[in-house]
DNA sequence: GTCTATATCCAGATAGAC
DNA sequence: GTCTATCTGGATATAGAC
């Protein structure tokens, strides 16, 4: 006999694979069209469905590139915490940028609503926004491997590691002009700011994982 | 008596006003609205003439990007071209970097227009671009001062500085949590491209002003 | 939940008189 | 050059039958 708690699993899981396949159709459609060009019509059309259905499942338009943000900061979080191959913490941290600009490079428009922030009405929830965060500690954990945990670094490290990829993206979007000086970049960072913190030993334990911003 | 030639030099000094009018008209609204949200209708409500009329002086909406584009780089070119105050290359470097951060984040469409490029279908002209390769040029001259000329510096630069800005401008539009690290950057810099290129002397000339890009 | 049909609104751009 | 009036087409969102 099946019990109501199973039917009611069921829907929950129907309903979630069908949202799913919806961000996933206007990902697919954003990719073609450029995110500010997604048309409920258009993305109702490629999904199967007809627009009003859409609703059943999004409250707003401004849900659904919600719920994409969502999708692309998972994707974002889990690639950046995926093992690495290598162990001295220079290494590290150059394997992390470089992995960082290959997940920016890889997909401009993923690339432009996680980084840029260029949909008019559109301000990520919390929900949404929360992986991401998770992937700026695992940043700061890596800058904490090399010594270095001063709030002025950290900032110093996103400036200059997102300065390298926005130039990138804008300028030469399938070329290494900018991406090409990740190495160089990561040794001119880790000469000042080691000297600047006084080589500090690396602590025996990670620094915990509060104040993220 | 009145030559035909003036007539048509009033004409066209009319005309340019005019333009020059719609232009300052849309940047106020941009302002307001946000540079998305830039319609017709309300810039010629705003402008004091009837929609139709806008298509008098300009063919397109993306026309009138451009124009908009044009004006703000050439403030940007004159802005950054005007004499400093300080004669140490290293102070002259900062000074311009700081120069180019209060530029940017005292006006944030602006910026957003200028450097971020995240209007739907627009792109500048080679004219209205055109100014800002002339602050790139001046850029270039600076670094040069300080003896730096590789390719790879002059990259770099641009994308320390930019991250900076940008990093600025995202996450902390009225305070100087990036701003502030301007100075630690270009000695940061500094230290590293010019001991990079050995130290150069400063050329005697300047280098010339081809291939910008 | 899904559909057809539609409401409502606003955009950019044009026609043609004056 | 400027206007009134309008075209054309797009958008998000809703009503109500099934």
């Amino acid at each position: 006999m099946i019990k109501q708690a199973e039917i009611s699993g069921w829907r929950q899981a129907r309903r979630r694979s069908a949202r799913d396949a919806i961000v996933e159709a206007a990902w697919a459609l954003a990719r073609e069209e450029g995110l500010a060009g997604l048309s409920l019509r258009e993305l109702a059309r490629q999904a199967g469905i007809s627009p009003p259905t859409v609703y059943a499942y999004f409250d707003s338009k401004n849900a659904i590139y919600d719920a994409m943000f969502g999708a692309a900061a998972t994707q974002f979080a889990d690639r950046m915490a995926e093992p690495y191959q290598c162990e001295d913490p220079s290494e590290l941290l150059v394997a992390a940028a470089m992995r960082f600009a290959e997940f920016c490079t890889s997909d401009l428009e993923r690339y432009q609503l996680l980084f840029q922030r260029c949909v008019p009405g559109f301000e990520p929830s919390p929900q949404s926004y929360a992986p991401a965060l998770r992937a700026l500690a695992g940043a700061r954990d890596v800058l904490a491997l090399n010594g270095i945990t001063d709030t002025r670094h950290v900032n110093l490290w996103t400036a200059l590691i997102t300065g390298l990829v926005s130039q990138q993206v804008a300028n030469d979007p399938h070329g290494d002009r900018w991406t090409g000086l990740i190495e160089e970049s990561v040794a001119m960072f880790l000469t000042h700011c080691q000297r600047a913190e006084g080589r500090r030993p690396v602590p025996a334990a990670l620094p915990p994982e509060g104040a993220l911003s």
